[in-house]
DNA sequence: CTTGGAATGTCAACAAGGCTGACGTATTCT
DNA sequence: AGAATACGTCAGCCTTGTTGACATTCCAAG
């Protein structure tokens, strides 16, 4: 109830204004997903393997429990996934230096090949569309993104954000 | 490579931006899907059930068939969740006048409680983000999204979108 | 009128990927 | 010494996707 705009601006508040945006977001996520998931497919993985691949790749020796944090789902959930990666060759656990009780996971080349070849797919439609839409677009797409984040992936978002790395 | 801009613009285009982008939009849709999670997981739905609520809710008396080309699902898939809403009172499904093969689906009045629950809290926490952002991002956010979706589901997107109903 | 095909429903079986609960084993902290 | 932490694992359950097979009902073409 408070900040009210002036009236006209409020337009894209409408409900169904907001109606468009949801449906908008969910077939766009659909086509976000698809092309990571065909090459996922072709090699017995699914979309839970990427997003490990992508996360660990992000942050070289992260700990399971960081990852955990980040992805939002059990540890027996995870180990599944995780395993499976390992065993293939495709990320390496190491046991932590300072405290032994940690592992501390790394893609190993054939994983990095991986990653490579699910985030160059997924980047080239997110060029496509950012090309298409241009700069100004991008940043206001950005800014609502940010905006419908959970505080707490917001800070995970964040942090990942604001890496040198 | 045709339509190459001037060289300052282009920095929305780096890997690294794109990666930013590609984060924003996995976070974003945790959130985005969250609050009706919530309220799906109370009344023992999932989100098969909200999607199929929503687009009947969108297309009333719809058929089965055009139902699974929106949500790209096996009829298998769909018909276990149809059938627990339509068991439950939420839907009704009413056999064609022109052409009896055909379901026609429709909310009953305990299936619009539901709709509306559900896209109430969707609603709120795109208004909010909308809000947060600005018209201006809102332009960008929507340009955006439209450009990554698959040209099919941008079909069934402009389909909806352009309906009075 | 018969027959082929389209639309729908249903049964069975399976897989991925979530979940809970319980337990074991290092390791570290108090 | 004992509690807490980090991790792995076993077992079982749920949702939601998949295939395949088969029945029914109806429309339309021959």
């Amino acid at each position: 109830m408070n900040d009210v705009p002036s009236g006209q601006s409020l337009l894209f508040l409408t409900d169904e204004q907001l109606r468009q945006g949801i449906e908008a977001m969910y077939f766009a996520y659909r086509g976000f997903t698809a092309d990571p998931d065909r090459i996922l497919e072709e090699k017995g993985y699914g979309r839970a393997h990427h997003r490990a691949v992508h996360f660990i790749n992000r942050s070289h020796g992260t700990t399971v429990n960081n990852l955990l944090s980040i992805l939002g789902v059990t540890k027996q959930s995870l180990n599944r996934v995780l395993r499976a990666l390992i065993d293939d060759g495709l990320v390496e656990s190491r046991v932590g230096q300072e405290d032994k009780r940690e592992r501390h996971l790394f893609l190993t080349e054939a994983g990095q090949r991986l990653e490579r070849e699910l985030s160059d797919a997924q980047r080239d439609r997110m060029r496509a569309a950012f090309r298409a839409a241009g700069p100004a677009a991008v940043g206001g797409f950005r800014q609502v993104l940010e905006a419908m984040m959970d505080t707490d992936m917001r800070r995970q978002y964040e942090a990942l954000r604001d890496r040198t790395t």
